[in-house]
DNA sequence: GGTGCCAGTTACTTCAAGGGAACCGGCCTT
DNA sequence: AAGGCCGGTTCCCTTGAAGTAACTGGCACC
């Protein structure tokens, strides 16, 4: 099982010097912000995830939600009912992400259209 | 030439409801964040890059490089001279992504240990 | 004429993540 | 007995970014 190695950090994590190269957690994994989205409300289950991260398969859904819970991110609980239930939840350093990312969602809102914009007179011009 | 089409953004980019589920600019580009930190402060040129990002070969280089120009978030520059010079400068669009790089490189700062120890404790319980 | 510098390019390979489709096990209802 | 629901797993394929290594072009200096 690949998915459950943990991923060796990128090896230029923190080069000492300089402040951190690349997010941990949200970096190199396409759903990682919009799952993190979806729990800031409170727990969701499997299916629950599905519906807002529209078009993500299974697998990939899986393999994510494992990831970010060996990251200590989110927490999986499995009821025993049925049929099964399992929901997963931010973990308190989950929700420390919510700031930065609150950051960085407001930049893209606020400089989306020029960055299109640029690439457009890009490929205009040359 | 891959590189030098705009890639597409990802069709999740925006979805309407939450707030981006990705940053555009440096999601899915190892070297993105470390470029634009050696961009700081000041414009700089192709082999004094090359310095601070031990490691990076020239060909990824230049193709990071084209792509964030593509984006508007760096500017490269020409000159006529001999040997050949090149510089690179963060436009004030690339500038803007400074704050919300901060906000995350905080957050690892603060949060690396934690993600780390929960990584750890993932692969010894289980 | 050979060497070096700078800023790359080109061709080839590797690797991790994502996507598609099929399948599974337990229990419940019809 | 058949089908549905939930929460997955398994196998296989594709993609895109990154890495490796060799090579280029123009000029300048020795």
């Amino acid at each position: 099982m690949t998915q459950t190695d943990p991923a060796p950090l990128p090896a230029d994590l923190l080069p000492a010097d300089c402040p951190v190269p690349s997010v941990p957690v949200l970096g190199s994994r396409k759903w990682a912000w919009r799952i993190i989205r979806c729990l800031e409300d409170g727990p969701r289950r499997f299916s629950e995830l599905r519906v807002p991260l529209a078009g993500i398969t299974a697998k990939v859904l899986a393999e994510s939600l494992r990831s970010m819970e060996q990251d200590g991110v989110l927490v999986r609980t499995e009821f025993d009912e049925n049929p099964p239930r399992v929901e997963y939840a931010l973990t308190p350093l989950g929700r420390t992400l919510l700031g930065p990312m609150d950051a960085m969602c407001a930049w893209s809102r606020e400089n989306l259209a020029g960055l299109l914009a640029a690439r457009a007179e890009h490929e205009r011009g040359h």
